[in-house]
DNA sequence: GGTAGACCTGGACGC
DNA sequence: GCGTCCAGGTCTACC
């Protein structure tokens, strides 16, 4: 009966980090932190997500005590041996644990603008299938539309846990439903018949994560591959490598453009102002081996945090839902027409 | 290769 | 409060 108790005690993880991992920082570094099944706490600063196990979902709070020092993560029922395995390994992936104090230095190295702060991880899902279908919620839709799309999924299609909380799909659980069923229910529109096709496509095996995640694989074939599956263009083909750690390409939206003529002081039409925004962060690198993409990303960032605060004072449901264009409009836009230095 | 329009939803805006 | 317009990236048809 003891034994049976002790088992049925709810799992408390230690999990070690980089020497320079800042969960406050890294955490909430990247949109997907204020999409479920994932949540920042700013007052009592506790990262959690709900993640589907192998006998079904758990939610894990984590804290950190200081800059460097372990994570602490209390979970919501017990788990297997082979749970935590698999718990860690998808903690380590979202919060990029992988990514060392030399990996971050490299970078720090082509941009040093970041070198003081330490920023360099950029917070990701629990999956590779997680990454692409949250990046094809994000597309041709608001902010806010993308909040929702993620919520519904998950407490609509994904595995609930002990104390209430949902993780996020699994291929085999999206593969299973209908996409009219996906459209009503879980409001993703013209998105359906994507969502359910990539998650037939993950479910059957037919998508090689292990190939795809291998930094050895190269840019041009992942790239090519990418564009290849449903909903996937040349935008979301990018923002997914850099999900992989394949910081080189820049996902090229709205945002972009924005940020050029807001932030940079671009002038011209959209395609114009693209083309300059391009250019301008190709200085720290683009292609195989490049780290544009997280210039680039740093510097969004940091508009947002300029107008918002510091991203880990950011309530999901709040602060979260007001990054809309017409939100983040300049109040009086002062262009210019050459390449900012 | 480049361009236009449809796809769908929610927010913004005008009345 | 209601109706209309617009933003958003992908996909397809067409030139």
């Amino acid at each position: 009966m003891a034994q049976r108790a002790a088992q049925a005690r709810p799992t408390r993880l230690r999990i070690a980090v980089p020497a320079d991992f800042d969960l406050a920082r890294d955490a909430c570094s990247y949109g997907y932190f204020l999409l479920d099944p994932y949540d920042w706490d700013p007052s009592s600063s506790t990262f959690s997500a709900a993640l589907a196990l192998e006998d079904g979902a758990a939610y894990i709070a984590l804290r950190q005590s200081r800059v460097g020092m372990h994570l602490t993560g209390s979970c919501d029922r017990s788990l297997s041996r082979r749970e935590v395995a698999q718990a860690r390994s998808m903690i380590a992936r979202i919060l990029r644990l992988d990514e060392s104090v030399d990996d971050i230095a490299e970078f720090h190295a082509v941009d040093d603008r970041w070198r003081f702060s330490g920023r360099g991880r950029l917070m990701r899902s629990a999956t590779l299938f997680e990454d692409m279908a949250k990046t094809i919620t994000s597309c041709n839709v608001q902010w806010p539309g993308t909040i929702d799309m993620n919520a519904a999924l998950c407490a609509r299609v994904g595995s609930e846990s002990p104390s209430g909380r949902f993780a996020f799909p699994t291929p085999e659980q999206l593969a299973r439903k209908k996409a009219t069923w996906l459209r009503s229910r879980c409001r993703v529109g013209y998105r359906d018949q994507r969502l359910v096709d990539l998650a037939k496509l993950f479910h059957k095996g037919e998508i090689d994560v292990e190939w795809l995640e291998d930094l050895d694989t190269p840019d041009d074939e992942v790239r090519r591959f990418l564009l290849e599956l449903p909903g996937i263009g040349p935008y979301a083909a990018h923002n997914i490598m850099q999900l992989m750690g394949r910081y080189g390409f820049l996902p090229l939206d709205t945002e972009s453009v924005r940020h050029g003529k807001q932030v940079l002081r671009f002038d011209g039409t959209d395609r114009e102002v693209l083309k300059l925004v391009s250019e301008h962060y190709e200085r720290f690198g683009v292609g195989q081996g490049g780290q544009a993409f997280r210039s680039y990303w740093l510097d969004l960032w940091m508009s947002y945090e300029t107008s918002r605060g510091p991203a880990h004072t950011w309530d999901k449901r709040t602060t979260g839902r007001t990054f809309t264009a017409s939100k983040l409009k300049p109040a009086a836009p002062r262009p210019r027409s050459r390449r900012s230095s």
